[in-house]
DNA sequence: AAAAGAGGCAACCGCCAGCGC
DNA sequence: AGCGCTGGCGGTTGCCTCTTT
């Protein structure tokens, strides 16, 4: 039978990109009620789309705290973690980015983040063969998830199951950021000849983001009130501006913040992400305070990128931080972290009975 | 300057899970 | 228990902009 479609164009519902007029009945209908309730706000605001398209617009760009332009390289490290870990679960890694929505995450590993780390696979060293989808020839962990819910059905192996998870994705981290010291010593030759030859990892700072912003993006800085030759974006940044309200305070660039960058949302009981706010507020401030601490000025891009992705011993966790050689340490960041315990954990679990990786793989 | 191609991203689509009736 | 509705999620599409020729 089936269901007709929420967004059913023959009963009225327009499609195609919001205009400024609908983003503000939108915004100001949430600003007053609240989101969620999402069936009832087509027909209390007047507008012609369907519930759900006005969910996404209001969690993708309306909603105050979203952060816009581009990734930096500690968010470009944690997405790369993160995937590994969780695959394309691109809301559980949102989690992680509180300013950051699922589908910009999503946009930006399928349009940037699966390219360098192709270029970096094929260019600066070729431990793995990455797929189009960005993950490795090896069982990816979504992959191994869907595998081991299959092998493993039946409720009283539950926990094994979501042990075995947790150690594939653990096995997929490692490998992604190839931790073993053979592989780490060749990646680090092959990205000092990427640094000079080729140049083609671009990962910019907060520095840069100005002048490699497009046009469009650059507008977007334009103040509230525009006029109606200002292309979109720039009001859909307003809007969201305009929604942080009074406590925001104006930075340099004209955009505004809170004073910790993070927006609390007093209305959005049922929004996963806002709900683990508190939890991924700390670490959050971790990266970006390691963010802050980093000494960008004399790494090139190729370099970053691989302190992020190869710059990792598990066995030197204490001298991480302590910048012991003249190239800039990453800090851990949280998978980092929960890969470190990998080997203590899996002596744990053997001594529990859980599924190791080893068990899995025969 | 114009056309073609490539890239980026907002929005849509289909599926699924949870919930209430 | 079954059904319908809603919200959430991941994959995909198509338009717009930028770059190259």
């Amino acid at each position: 039978m089936g269901r007709p479609p929420l967004c059913d164009t023959k009963i009225g519902m327009k499609k195609g990109p919001w205009t400024p007029e609908e983003d503000i009945l939108l915004a100001t209908y949430i600003q007053q009620h609240g989101p969620g309730n999402w069936k009832s706000i087509p027909t209390s605001t007047g507008l012609l789309r369907c519930s759900k398209s006005c969910r996404l617009r209001w969690t993708n760009y309306l909603r105050p705290g979203i952060k816009r332009g581009e990734f930096t390289e500690q968010e470009e490290s944690l997405i790369i973690h993160l995937q590994a870990v969780l695959g394309n679960r691109w809301a559980a890694i949102a989690s992680y980015l509180p300013q950051r929505t699922d589908n910009d995450i999503k946009n930006h590993w399928n349009t940037h983040l699966t390219k360098k780390l192709r270029k970096v696979q094929t260019g600066c060293g070729d431990e793995h063969d990455f797929n189009r989808d960005g993950s490795t020839s090896s069982p990816s962990p979504s992959t191994n998830l869907d595998q081991t819910r299959t092998i493993v059905g039946s409720k009283g192996q539950w926990e094994r199951s979501l042990q075995t998870n947790a150690d594939m994705a653990r096995q997929a981290l490692y490998e992604v950021i190839s931790i073993d010291h053979t592989t780490h010593h060749k990646s680090t030759t092959n990205f000092s000849s990427c640094s000079t030859s080729t140049a083609s990892i671009s990962i910019h700072d907060n520095s840069s983001y100005n002048n490699s912003m497009p046009n469009r993006k650059q507008q977007a800085l334009a103040p509230l009130a525009t006029t109606s030759t200002t292309p979109y974006v720039s009001d859909t940044e307003n809007i969201s501006r305009w929604l942080q309200g009074s406590n925001s305070t104006t930075t340099t660039e004209g955009t505004k913040h809170n004073h910790q960058g993070f927006v609390h949302h007093q209305h959005h009981n049922n929004d996963d992400i806002l709900s683990s706010e508190t939890a991924f507020e700390s670490f959050y401030r971790l990266c970006s305070s390691s963010t802050t601490t980093q000494t960008t000025t004399n790494v090139s891009d190729c370099d970053l990128l691989e302190q992020n992705l190869f710059n990792y011993d598990p066995s030197k966790e204490g001298s991480q931080s302590s910048g012991s050689n003249n190239t800039t340490q990453v800090p851990l960041s949280m998978p980092e972290k929960w890969l470190l315990d990998y080997d203590t954990l899996q002596e744990d679990h053997q001594q529990a009975g859980f599924l190791t990786l080893a068990d899995t793989a025969d």
